[in-house]
DNA sequence: TCTGGGGTCCTAGGACCC
DNA sequence: TCTGGGGTCCTAGGACCC
C-alpha cells in the first residue's frame, strides 16, 4: 500500500482564528449603551440591594475586575468589594443585535466566509487563505480588532494557530484586546501548552480538573509524557480525546453553523427568600406569570414547544428537573401554565422550602398553522 | 462567600415499532 | 412461540460554558 503523506489533510497546515469579547456584556453597557459608564467598575447582574441581594455578577468590566469582582461571584459579595460600582440588570436583546453586528465583520474576514459562532460573545474563523490577502496572521488579526472596535464600538482578543481548540486557548493568553498567535510548528504547540493546567482545554470543567488531580495531573505537560493506556483509569473513553487536545491535535474541520437557531426557551426565578413548602398558591402564581413571559417569546419568534421541563431547587440547592412532552406542538401559554404546575405538583418534594422554580420548553419547531389542541391535554 | 440564568451536548435506560 | 436487532422517542441526569 502507497499513502502519499503529502496529500493527506493532516499535513495542510491552517489559520483558525479564534475571537472573544472582552467582557462582553459589560463592555456593551459601557460603550454601546451607558457610555458614561466607560472608565468606572460595572457589574452586570441582580441588583445587590445592599449586600443583601440573591444572584450572581454575569460579567464584569476590567475595572471591576481589578477590584477582586469576577463573573460567577455572588453580588452581595461583589457589593462588599466594590460598593461605589456602577451594578446594572443588562439589556438581553442589546447583546444580540451587538453579537449579530461583530458576526457579521468576521463573515467580511473568513475563507469562503465560514464562520462558526461558539456562543453569543465568541466565534471561530477559517482563515488559511485569507491570511495572505491581509499581509499575514498578526495583521490579519490587528484588522479584525480594528474593524470591531470602530464599527461595533467594542473591544475583543484574537487567538490564532493551526486549529480552533489551540486558538481557543490563544485567547485567554493575553486579554483584554489581545492578540497571540501560535505558529504551526508541533514542536512549538507542545511547548505552548505544556505549562497551562489541564482546565485551559475546553471541555475540562470542574469535576474532570479534580479527578485528574486525584491521578496527580494538573498540567498538560504532563498529560504529553502519557500513553492513552496510562491516561485511561482517570479518563476511561475520553482518553483519547484529551491524549490529543494535550498535544494541541484537532483535526475537526471548521464548519458554519449559520444563523443562530434556538432549542430552548426557559425562566427562572430566585426567591429573595426561600419559599415555605405549603405556599403551593404563590409557586403557582410565579409558574404562570414565567409561562405567560415564554409563551410570548415564542408567539414572537413563530415556534412551538414539544416539552416542558419544571425546575426546582430546594434551600438545601439540591435540583430536580422533571418534564413532559406533548403530542402536538403549540405556542398556548395556558396549556403551558397547565402542564408546569401539574409536573410541580406531582414531582416536588413536600417537606422542603424552595429556593427557585423555572420553566423550560425545548422541542421548538416553527409555526406554520394553529392547531387547537385542547383535547390532547 | 453562599452559590444566577441563559444555554448546549452527551449518555443511558426503557418503551415502542418494524 | 421465541428471538434478535435497529431506529426513534422520551425522560433524567451530568457536565460544561459564558
Amino acid at each position: 500500500m502507497i499513502i502519499d503523506l503529502h496529500l493527506t489533510g493532516s499535513q495542510m497546515s491552517r489559520w483558525i482564528m479564534h475571537v472573544d469579547m472582552d467582557a462582553f456584556f459589560a463592555s456593551v453597557e459601557q460603550y454601546r449603551n451607558h457610555p458614561e459608564l466607560v472608565g468606572r467598575p460595572v457589574c452586570v447582574g441582580h441588583d445587590p440591594k445592599g449586600g443583601k441581594g440573591r444572584g450572581v455578577v454575569r460579567a464584569a468590566s476590567y475595572e471591576a475586575r481589578e477590584k477582586g469582582i469576577h463573573a460567577g461571584m455572588p453580588v452581595s459579595k461583589a457589593y462588599r468589594l466594590c460598593p461605589e460600582a456602577a451594578f446594572v440588570e443588562g439589556e438581553f436583546e442589546s447583546y444580540g443585535v451587538a453579537s449579530d453586528e461583530f458576526m457579521d465583520i468576521l463573515h467580511e474576514y473568513a475563507d469562503g466566509g465560514r464562520v462558526r459562532r461558539a456562543s453569543i460573545d465568541e466565534a471561530y474563523i477559517e482563515a488559511t487563505n485569507s491570511v495572505d490577502t491581509f499581509g499575514g496572521p498578526y495583521n490579519t488579526a490587528l484588522s479584525i480588532q480594528n474593524s470591531i472596535w470602530r464599527e461595533v464600538l467594542l473591544p475583543c482578543s484574537i487567538g490564532v494557530a493551526p486549529n480552533m481548540s489551540v486558538a481557543k486557548i490563544a485567547t485567554g493568553i493575553k486579554k483584554p484586546k489581545g492578540i497571540t498567535i501560535v505558529g504551526p510548528d508541533p514542536v512549538d504547540v507542545l511547548k505552548f501548552l505544556e505549562p497551562l493546567p489541564v482546565s485551559a482545554i475546553n471541555g475540562i470543567g470542574y469535576k474532570t480538573a479534580a479527578r485528574l488531580e486525584k491521578f496527580g495531573i494538573t498540567t498538560l505537560g504532563q498529560i504529553q509524557m502519557m500513553t492513552i493506556p496510562e491516561l485511561w483509569p482517570s479518563m476511561g473513553r475520553g482518553s483519547v480525546w484529551l491524549y490529543q487536545r494535550a498535544r494541541g491535535i484537532d483535526e475537526r474541520p471548521l464548519v458554519d453553523n449559520g444563523p443562530r437557531v434556538r432549542k430552548s426557551i426557559s425562566k427562572d426565578r430566585t426567591f429573595m427568600e426561600d419559599v415555605e413548602p405549603d405556599a403551593t398558591e404563590y409557586i403557582h402564581e410565579v409558574l404562570s406569570t414565567m409561562c405567560g413571559r415564554i409563551g410570548e417569546r415564542l408567539q414572537k419568534k413563530s415556534l412551538r414547544f414539544k416539552t416542558v421541563t419544571v425546575k426546582m431547587r430546594y434551600s438545601d440547592f439540591s435540583t430536580i428537573q422533571r418534564s413532559k412532552s406533548i403530542p402536538v406542538e403549540t405556542d398556548n401559554a395556558n396549556i403551558l401554565s397547565r402542564l408546569a404546575m401539574e409536573i410541580f405538583d406531582h414531582q416536588r418534594d413536600r417537606e422542603k422550602s424552595i429556593r427557585l422554580v423555572g420553566v423550560k420548553v425545548s422541542g421548538l419547531s416553527e409555526s406554520s398553522e394553529q392547531l387547537c389542541l385542547t383535547e390532547f391535554i
